[in-house]
RNA sequence: GGGUGCUUAGCUCAGCUGGUAGAGCAUCGCCCUUACAAGGCGAGGGUCACAGGUUCGACUCCUGUAGCACCCA
């Protein structure tokens, strides 16, 4: 079975990935005398697509479950998907929209059951991306957020704290969405600049001795000011603290009050309170005892309580009149422009309103206290450690956390109300009636709102394995060995899971948190649908041409006249489309990108060389079964006889592999995947293959040595293999199955391979020495070639001057693979004493290499290249000289950097010496 | 206003506990050398944002400044 001549992955991606989960690859092995390692998948939305950020992070966990299952772990990759309450409810109703229909329209039973349905139709869509980007989840163990089993962990967690008081319902403000009549949590919220007005309105003072100015971006907030404020130290309002002020349109009195909290720069020094439509003065109410009147009902529209001219009417349009209003009676200053930071829902895109509801809280105080203390006593670590800073300045001023939606989609809150309005918590209506001996015929109904999505996240580290039961999943997996998350949701999801873990298990729910960076576009951007620019992972996969990005980077914008904008850009970036990339190259390019940064800038420009590498890799194993397939690899226990430069490789390879381990222990896939990188493309193809060649093409090499050849050949591609395979899944496993029976290894797949490991009585430092002298030979004679333009193929004498006994034995055993890794047709030995014919020379230590010029080489040329070479060492000499012609370097430095210095002085000043040596010879011809 | 982080080659980024500045892509030469032109060989390119300090020695540690980004208020 002969390979393809070029790399493609479409060829070898998909069928590895059906095989690897029909045999049952992906389940732990259940190996309980090993160690277990367990990752939870922080669940994607059930209904939701892939994005470059799941791609990404899921990338990153898929390596690292492959590394600990080759490591023989006990490996728990758990699978899973979140319901994403608004997200997904939003989605059918826009689809019920579409027919005219609203929720109200079905109801809510019926409503519910077009979400399950709409979950049923497209909830395969993200796992099944998810299988082509390579991620090896145990699929059989697959959760659902909604599921029962999680179901009841919900309800059972949330009559816990409520039982214990932690839990209770209170009116509070909220961020409100007007369009989607729920209260949505900060992070649904995102703020952005957009210009506004600041209006200044004049405050007569209740005594008719004037009047103060306050400022304002929301001037129908008036309606429900209950104070205005003042800066305790400001001399202007000083005297005017205590008074009352006649608040305009309104017929009400409110005071004038002193509070730190109040910027005397900002505006006119003078702030209007309005407790209940803003935070800050919903804070400041409390301090001072104000009222909270609420001007607005659930769609933002001014409610009945409010002056009757006003009722009804839309916020922005009671702004317009009151803004007039005022203006009439002279009570308008003045209107400046002004920039704001406007809430607006992720969702809805309406402006968010703080409005005063009734909600369902957890208290989170107590909660707090031992999840701060995990991470402050190592229970619990940080990687990178920073982060857990940003933990703590949360977890130190953290807030009750609302946890009602006003949504149907999402777990139903387990509370009952009679007709008096007397709640009951329970986890059924039966037990509630049991417990509270409510006989049949009290009518009790259930609370209309759902949980916050959130809250049955916090519980995914163990509801996924079956809590409240004691599984035996539980007791193996838990806690999890990491959490693989990005810093944005480090107070959403990670806090709340280790404040529930701790509270409902006794135990940290993981040990460790990776944060990872964000995805961004090239430049830095967050990538995002109104920017259009948004990169779909599968199309780097699979490749897609430039029309049909542009026209998916323009559907469904919110804003139409952005679309000319981003077509351009899009234009411009991908003038050739996207190719095909294949899921190996993209895996290996989000390893590389995934330094410990905040930001990771997603660039075309690296993927496509992480694509070369796969096809580097591909034809270094052509080669390889070219040259072995059929033959003896040396794997049947007939003798090998090692060259230097298998040794060498050999070397190289335990140095690198303990490299590759200690990244990946530490979550450096950069530097895995760097290390990985260089010795397979830089080392093991450029310099191991074309030595291999002389030895196999050669007809005198005995057959130990051709047989120890192909078996370095095969064995140390065999654990490249390995060594990668976490990253790039699939061109390892299609090149494995190929290798495995040369290099003697059974098994079925590459995936259950024990991982390698860095053998220390492999290293061979005598090899490693000979061969360096190998090379940097070559090199000389390389760049000698290079500089004279001579032809690469063209054969060369040389001729070698004042060398030592050890470069002679180096030479006698190396002489073949000189003559042909640098193109010579012969080296002879030339004797101290004996005048050199013109030549161009490269040094290897004390010993000359040198280049007869005899109809080769051009004066200048050679001229200009020693001029180069001179000047190079003798810029780095004149520093060195220096450093030790300072007693205080000499004196305080170490002793061995000192030696180092003056080495490296003697070295450089002989070779300085030979060139010009060469340069005055040449220069005399 | 408070906090965190970033600034290294044209671009995207590494640089571990201070000891000769690196990679990929891009650029410039020469090559279709039977694994690979998605390639080979060679080359050029950096006042490590700026200013101080500590040190024999600073990209690395400390302080400050500027610019940028994000988070919180």
């Amino acid at each position: 079975m002969s390979m393809d001549k070029a790399y493609n992955p479409q060829n070898i991606e998909q069928h590895w990935y059906q095989k690897w989960e029909e045999k049952g690859y992906f389940k732990p092995s259940g190996d309980t005398s090993q160690p277990s390692y367990c990752i939870m998948i922080p669940p994607p939305n059930v209904t939701g697509t892939l994005h470059m950020g799941h791609a990404f992070q899921d990338t990153l966990m898929d390596t690292l479950v492959r590394y600990h299952r080759m490591k023989g772990n006990n490996t728990l990759w758990q699978a899973g998907t979140d319901h994403a309450g608004i997200a997904t409810q939003m989605v059918v109703e826009r689809q019920l929209a579409a027919d005219g229909k609203s929720r109200y329209d079905l109801g809510r039973d019926e409503f519910v059951d077009r979400i399950w349905q709409w979950k049923e139709e497209s909830g395969g869509h993200i796992t099944r991306q998810l299988r082509r980007m390579g991620a090896s989840l145990d699929w059989s163990r697959e959760r659902f957020t909604m599921d029962d089993g999680l179901s009841e962990s919900v309800r059972e967690v949330f009559v816990r704290l409520y039982e214990e008081g932690l839990i209770y319902r209170g009116k509070r403000l909220v961020n409100w969405d007007p369009v989607l009549h729920t209260a949505v949590s900060d992070l649904e919220v995102v703020s952005q600049e957009e210009s506004g007005h600041l209006w200044h309105m004049r405050y007569p003072l209740a005594d008719g001795s004037g009047h103060l100015v306050v400022a304002t971006t929301r001037p129908e907030t008036m309606l429900g000011d209950s104070a205005v404020a003042v800066h305790p130290d400001d001399e202007r309002y000083q005297h005017l603290i205590g008074e009352q002020i006649e608040l305009p349109l309104t017929h009400r009195k409110i005071p004038i009050i002193a509070d730190d909290y109040v910027d005397r720069e900002f505006g006119t020094g003078c702030v209007k309170i309005t407790p209940a439509h803003d935070f800050n003065d919903y804070e400041m109410g409390q301090r001072h005892n104000l009222p909270k009147i609420n001007i607005f009902t659930i769609d933002a529209c001014i409610n009945d309580e409010m002056p009757e001219k006003y009722r009804g009417l839309d916020r922005f349009e009671a702004r317009k009149l009151i803004v007039e209003d005022l203006e009439s009676a002279d009570l308008l200053e003045k209107i400046v422009e002004h920039k704001l930071m406007v809430p607006r829902g992720d969702r809805s895109h309406s402006v968010i309103e703080p409005l005063l509801t009734d909600q369902w809280y957890v208290k989170t105080a107590p909660l707090a206290e031992p999840a701060i203390k995990a991470v402050q006593d190592g229970d619990i670590k940080f990687v990178p450690d920073n982060w857990k800073n940003t933990y703590f300045e949360w977890m130190n001023n953290i807030q009750d956390w609302c946890i009602s939606r006003q949504i149907w989609w999402g777990h139903r809150i387990p509370a009952w109300y009679d007709d008096e309005g007397q709640v009951y918590v329970g986890r059924t209506e039966d037990e509630v009636r049991e417990k509270h001996g409510l006989s049949a015929d009290i009518k009790l109904s259930q609370d209309d709102d759902v949980l916050d999505t959130w809250f049955s996240s916090a519980l995914w580290p163990f509801s996924t394995l079956g809590w409240p039961e004691k599984t035996e999943e539980l007791k193996t997996f838990y806690p999890n060995n990491v959490l693989v998350t990005g810093f944005d949701i480090i107070f959403f999801w990670v806090a709340r899971m280790i404040m529930m873990g701790l509270k409902f298990t006794g135990e940290v729910p993981f040990k460790e948190v990776y944060i990872h960076g964000l995805v961004r576009d090239s430049h830095g951007q967050k990538m995002s649908k109104s920017k259009g620019n948004v990169l779909d992972p599968i199309d780097i996969i699979d490749g897609i041409d430039l029309e049909a990005l542009v026209a998916k980077r323009n559907t469904g914008l919110m804003q139409p006249e952005m679309a000319k904008k981003i077509e351009k850009a899009t234009r411009k970036e991908f003038s050739e489309g996207i190719s095909a990339y294949g899921t190996d190259a993209l895996r290996f390019t989000f390893a590389s990108l995934a330094s410990t940064g905040r930001d990771i800038n997603f660039d075309m420009g690296r993927i496509g060389g992480y694509r070369n590498f796969c096809n580097k890799l591909w034809n270094a194993a052509r080669y390889v079964m070219m040259n072995t397939e059929g033959q003896d690899t040396g794997v049947n226990g007939s003798d090998l006889e090692l060259s230097a430069a298998d040794r060498w490789i050999i070397s190289r390879l335990q140095i690198v592999a303990g490299q590759v381990r200690e990244a990946m222990d530490g979550y450096r896939f950069d530097h895995a995947a760097q290390a990985i990188y260089e010795f397979a493309w830089n080392e093991y193809c450029d310099w191991y293959l074309e030595l291999s060649k002389p030895v196999l093409n050669s007809e005198t090499s005995s057959e130990a040595l051709l047989r120890g050849t192909r078996h370095t050949l095969v064995t140390v591609l065999e654990t490249i293999l390995r060594l990668a395979h976490p990253i790039i899944p699939f061109i390892t496993e299609e090149i494995w199955q190929r290798l495995a029976p040369l290099s003697g290894v059974a098994g079925e797949t590459v995936m259950l391979q024990p991982y390698p490991e860095s053998q220390a009585d492999k290293i061979d430092s005598v090899a490693v020495a000979e061969m360096e002298w190998v090379m940097n030979f070559v090199m000389g004679v390389r760049q000698i070639r290079s500089s004279m333009d001579i032809a690469p193929g063209k054969l060369l004498p040389v001729l070698l001057q004042n060398g030592s006994v050890e470069d002679q034995g180096r030479l006698d055993r190396n002489r073949t693979v000189l003559m042909k890794v640098a193109r010579l047709d012969r080296i002879d030995w030339l004797a101290p004493d004996y005048d050199a014919p013109e030549s161009s020379t490269a040094l290897l230590g004390e010993m000359k290499l040198l280049i007869p010029m005899a109809g080769l080489i051009d004066v200048d040329a050679e001229l200009t290249r020693l001029t180069r070479q001179i000047e190079k060492i003798e810029k780095d000499l004149a520093k060195c000289v220096a450093k030790l012609a300072n007693p205080k370097f000499v004196d305080r430095a170490p002793e061995k950097v000192v030696e180092q210095e003056k080495q490296r002085v003697s070295d450089m000043q002989a070779t300085v010496g030979q060139l010009k040596e060469q340069y005055t010879k040449i220069e005399a011809l």
